[in-house]
DNA sequence: CTTGCCTCTGACGTCAGCGTCAGGTTTTAG
DNA sequence: CTAAAACCTGACGCTGACGTCAGAGGCAAG
């Protein structure tokens, strides 16, 4: 499929495909005329690389973990990029739900404010 | 105590102190020369921002809500945006489990490979 | 008094992940 | 055949959270 298809199937836009490309996250064939071909599977691939970017991983680190990921290729240094990716991604899970937990918390606090006295603190 | 100190004292830069209190984050009296002076409490309000940066929230956002987790001071508009951000912190949460899950399986595989045959593709 | 460290206010630099425009070719629909 | 739509390669713009440098004043110690 062309790059247009691509982008419509996946939900990520054409500039953003370039730019994956540019980045060495998603190769491409081309045309005679030079447009870009790409397999079905380019789909998967590219929902991927949104999944590890929601993770917080730059490019770079995606792009030396992606043979691995899909190729299962592993040195022993990958594999401890891996885990350590895998760790950081642990911790910040842990941040977010120690936010989420104080967001919370207020909430029910100024909920009860609200339907109480109205403005007296939280603690 | 001086920024200085509030800096050493939180990890945070003594830049990103003064950017603080730039996007209305952070408060300060200053000294008669100028200078900028914090309470004690200003290193957990400094925690609490640092917390709802990692979050995901944009200044302006923390700046909104800041009053509203301190004082528990809440409107209506308020308290829906306080969910609001707590259920995008829910849905970034389940994002990054996604994303680890997807992790610890590539590494299991890979580990699995480079034991047996190694180079063998994961599914 | 002066040395050395801390602080101040601008103001420009950075980096990532794209958005967007320009100017030109290619493919498709009628 | 032609007009519209899709594609191409640069290349500049943008946003946020600071880093960093410049130039100047403030403060405790010897």
């Amino acid at each position: 499929m062309r790059i247009g298809e691509l982008a419509t199937r996946t939900g990520v836009s054409v500039r953003a495909l370039r730019y994956y490309e540019e980045q060495n996250l998603l190769a491409s064939q081309r045309s005679p005329s030079g447009q870009r071909q790409y397999p079905d599977s380019s789909a998967d691939r590219v929902q991927l690389i949104q999944q590890l970017y929601a993770a917080g991983l730059p490019s770079k680190a995606i792009a030396d973990l992606l043979p691995c990921v899909v190729n299962g290729e592993a040195t022993p240094e990958l594999l401890d990029r891996l885990s350590a990716e895998r760790d950081r991604i642990d911790s910040r899970i842990g941040d977010l739900v120690d936010a989420r937990d104080r967001l919370s918390t207020v909430i029910a606090a100024a909920t009860a404010n609200w339907r109480t006295g109205q403005r007296c603190p939280i603690q």
